[in-house]
RNA sequence: GCCGGGAUGGCGGAACUUGGUAGACGCAGCGGACUUAAAAUCCGCUUCUCAGCAAUGAGAGUGCCGGUUCGAGUCCGGCUCCCGGCACCA
């Protein structure tokens, strides 16, 4: 085989030639300008900011390498934050890992792996490919959650609450979750199971003495507040609204017939009030014992409510309304009438008082419940104009009507109804206004090794005290190699951690062996960046003035909306209230984000089509990563993964580099100074192209940024005259496409002659004089059908577009043999004849 | 059940909070050029139906039904389906 092989030949002169003249190679220009980025420092935020732009995108759980799923994210924050500086804006742009959490205790549960050993090496390898796709992050500010220099300001944040009175201690019925042997919150309990990892285990209810943050306090601040929160989602802050569940009504106080006794009712119906026919007390009330006590009830009202507290929720929720007689009655206070009293399963404890008046001709769940226990029902509200019959009710009336049978109030209107009852009660000092949530005081201790340590101590002459400030952080003992749950904290069987001093008194003690919900490390890590080495505060207050709020906050999605997006609203109102920021709201805007899906399902290591950053990155380069996911959907919709996206973006890239190194000498740094009649369409596309993609980078809408980007490229495909109108546009090309496609883009302009990165440069702005045409298309309507177009000069007159359409062939076709009722002008865009 | 959001070609998605050429841009597909060939690249076509050798012409078309308007993807009323949230909250 000597040279009888010309193919083989070919193919090789082929591919030297794609490698030296069509294709860029990514890998080196990559990490050459990451390189330059780095020794520039070019991300590196100022402390004292000129003109501050904070954009945050929310950190990350550190799961184990990241995947393209999660880069949305980061790289729809690196397009805003590049913009933003070429801007003029000095951009605080951090990121940081929430590393404390429940995959990391299981990860050493079943591997054996400490948990900090497995937290630190996922977040080593997820920096590594972060790095990778060129993301412009102030690293010297990186936060680490689970380190003691962040959880020491968690647990000084712990004590801050603590101090005003916003953490306390209660006993009470939990949501406890058999699998991860733990208390949950209430947002992390989705339809009665458990939602924390991936356990999904049913929940139970418990009976435990546990930590709680007062966010009920904040309610109604929380809800007011959103009404000044413009730049956030409506529908984050209607769920928001939902899930604080104001409801105002009126408390009514009830006397218990023969024992020395009250309950206390909530209701939104005071008006309804002289239809009471019953009351249902919760199951868990503290007060049923003292009620039954001695009742020829008592041991069916016990065994009932046995049964009920050991049901979940759920199933509480699915079966039956049921309930028990106690054979206790209660006094209505507005007409002394006696009604029997239930214990319900339906009555919710947390809510309200856990005692609620049974209307059953104005409620559903009343109308049931007397249905099934014969109990009287009282019509006290009619429709207006029409009058109900107790008898032939088959459901309960709700809405609002005229009170009657009601003494005094008979004949008001619902809502006056509502305001002279509650008056009438406050004046005799038995009830009156109230407002109930349905937010509730936000559990955070957890029965779990992997969190911040709760720094509280108890002594048994001194009782409970906060660890004091110098004294913290209190270090999570790292010697430590049981995990499995057994119902407690495995800190509980660490002596070394669990026997100190007391601060107090400096005897023996004991440390609270729980561990904090890591929603608590979240809401104040965006503090922390601001001024993250700080070793005397968690922030200065200085700093913390220069770079507050939050001017963009990035986030991963709607799932935050009643958990994270809540609390740390909460924690920046209690800091501000103490006096440590000036804000009393984090963030000024949101941006949510949709999920990255791969094959129909969300992109997770888990479902096993997690598309690796590190190895699609080494294939085809940061840059086609970054458009790949930029250009397949808006950026708060859900986009699928697919490599077809990939294709296009490489080709995009190509094809510019192509343009770019083929023109090498005309491209133009200077707008052109006389545009030649050739190429003034092509200047007014460039000038259009630049104004959208400005506007369309302020509103995330990167992927019609980018269309029009490619609209460009095959406009300057298609210019025969390459003059420096064509090669001001390449360069309009490299500067807009910088955002976006930063390496390529600072590669171009420096093969143009451009000095270090465009990330350096001002924004690119367009020649307003050449924005529009001179001559545009006039559409010709019949009866508004589309029949014709017309090229004329702008703005003419609308007489002389009457007579070209008239003397249009296709127009007069669709005339024929008809009368002309009128005509409608728009200048410069249609002229609809009407026709009959 | 209640509260949000959505439904546009074979596919991802455009159409400027303002009613005015629906389908930008990309992917896939088809045709052509270059090549001995292939890949890559470049140029063109590509919503559907009907008529025509053709340029082209006619009709239908933005989930369904109806309305307002000279004109509706866009506004109004009713409905279906999909996604998300809340759900015994008194």
């Amino acid at each position: 085989m000597r040279c009888r092989d010309p193919w083989g030949i070919r193919v090789i002169v082929d591919y030297v030639v794609c490698l030296a003249k069509m294709q860029f190679k990514h890998s080196e220009i990559e990490s050459k300008w990451q390189r330059y980025w780095k020794e520039r420092g070019l991300f590196k935020a100022a402390d004292d900011p000129k003109k501050k732009f904070y954009n945050l995108v929310m950190f990350a759980y550190p799961s184990g390498d990241i995947h393209m799923g999660h880069c949305k994210n980061y790289v729809i924050g690196d397009v805003y934050t590049r913009f933003k500086m070429r801007e003029g804006f000095d951009v605080l742009h951090p990121f940081g890992w929430d590393a404390f959490g429940l995959p990391a205790e299981n990860q050493a549960i079943k591997m054996g792996i400490h948990p900090e050993k497995w937290t630190l090496e996922n977040i080593r390898t997820s920096d590594e490919s972060l790095r990778l796709l060129g993301i412009g992050y102030d690293w010297e500010r990186e936060i680490i959650t689970c380190l003691p220099d962040y959880y020491r300001w968690t647990q000084w944040m712990f004590t801050l609450l603590y101090k005003r009175g916003l953490a306390y201690k209660k006993e009470a019925y939990v949501n406890w979750c058999p699998g991860c042997q733990t208390v949950l919150a209430n947002e992390q309990v989705i339809d009665g199971a458990c939602y924390r990892s991936n356990c999904r285990s049913l929940v139970e209810k418990r009976k435990l003495n546990q930590w709680f943050f007062r966010i009920t306090k904040y309610a109604d601040r929380l809800l007011k507040d959103l009404d000044g929160l413009d730049g956030w989602p409506d529908s984050v802050k209607v769920m928001q609204r939902n899930w604080i569940g104001k409801s105002e009504g009126c408390d009514i106080a009830f006397e218990i017939a023969d024992r020395k006794l009250h309950f206390k009712v909530f209701t939104t119906r005071p008006d309804t009030i002289y239809g009471v026919t019953f009351l249902s007390v919760a199951p868990e009330h503290p007060s049923i014992d003292e009620l039954v006590r001695g009742s020829a009830c008592e041991s069916e009202v016990r065994q009932y409510v046995l049964q009920a507290t050991k049901r979940s929720d759920r199933e509480r929720i699915e079966k039956e309304k049921d309930g028990v007689p106690t054979g206790c009655f209660a006094i209505n206070p507005i007409n002394g009438e006696k009604v029997p009293i239930f214990v319900a399963d339906y009555v919710l404890l947390e809510y309200g008082s856990g005692v609620v008046m049974g209307v059953p001709a104005h409620d559903a769940r009343d109308f049931q419940f007397a249905k099934k226990y014969g109990l009287p029902i009282k019509v006290v509200i009619n429709p207006p104009g029409e009058a109900l019959d107790a008898e032939s009710m088959t459901e309960a009336y709700e809405d609002p009507g005229i009170m009657v049978d009601s003494a005094e109030f008979t004949g008001l209107e619902s809502g006056e109804g509502m305001k002279a009852v509650a008056r009438s009660l406050s004046q005799k000092d038995l009830g009156g206004p109230s407002v109930h949530y349905r937010l509730k005081d936000w559990l955070i201790s957890r029965q779990r090794y992997w969190g911040a340590p709760i720094p509280i101590v108890y002594c048994e002459k001194c009782g409970m005290s906060p660890v004091p400030d110098e004294e913290l952080p209190v270090l999570l003992p790292k010697n430590i190699t049981d995990f499995i749950p057994k119902g407690r904290s495995p800190l509980a069987a660490v002596e070394s951690f669990i026997n100190t001093k007391c601060p107090e008194c400096g005897e023996k003690a004991t440390r609270d062996p729980d561990t904090m919900d890591t929603f608590v490390c979240s809401s104040w890590y965006f503090l922390r960046y601001i001024d993250a080495h700080n070793e005397r505060e968690f922030c200065a207050k200085d700093k913390a003035d220069r770079w507050l709020p939050i001017d963009q906050y990035i986030g991963g999605g709607s799932e935050h909306a009643t958990g994270h997006l809540i609390y740390f609203r909460f924690f920046s109102k209690v800091l501000h209230d103490a006096g440590y920021i000036s804000t009393d709201e984090p963030a000024v805007n949101l941006f949510n984000l949709g999920m990255v899906l791969k094959d129909g399902e969300v992109m997770s290591k888990s479902k096993g089509n997690a598309v690796p950053v590190g190895q699609f990155v080494g294939k085809h380069g940061a840059d086609v990563a970054r458009l790949a996911i930029l250009f397949a959907a808006p950026p708060e919709r859900e986009m699928e993964w697919t490599d077809e996206g990939v294709t296009g973006a490489e080709r995009f890239l190509n094809r510019l580099y192509r343009l770019v190194t083929d023109n090498v000498v005309v491209i133009a740094d200077k707008r052109p100074e006389v545009i030649s009649n050739d190429n003034e369409s092509l200047y007014i596309k460039i000038n259009q192209t630049i104004s959208k993609v400005t506007a369309d980078l302020r509103s995330f809408k990167y992927n019609t940024a980018i269309a029009a980007l490619w609209e460009l490229l095959n406009a300057l495909y298609g210019t025969r005259v390459r003059d420096h109108v064509f090669g001001y546009g390449i360069h309009a090309m490299i500067h807009m496409l910088s955002p976006f496609a930063p390496h390529i883009a600072d590669e171009l302009w420096s093969m143009v002659g451009g000095k270090g990165s465009l990330v350096e440069q001002p924004w690119i702005e367009q020649d307003d004089r050449y924005m529009r045409s001179k001559s545009g298309t006039i559409v010709i309507q019949i009866n508004g059908r589309v029949r014709s177009h017309l090229e004329v000069s702008r703005s003419m007159a609308e007489d002389e577009v009457k007579k070209l359409a008239f003397d249009d062939e296709r127009v007069n076709r669709h005339l024929e043999g008809k009368d002309i009722k009128k005509t409608i002008y728009v200048p410069d865009k249609l002229l609809n004849i009407v026709v009959q």
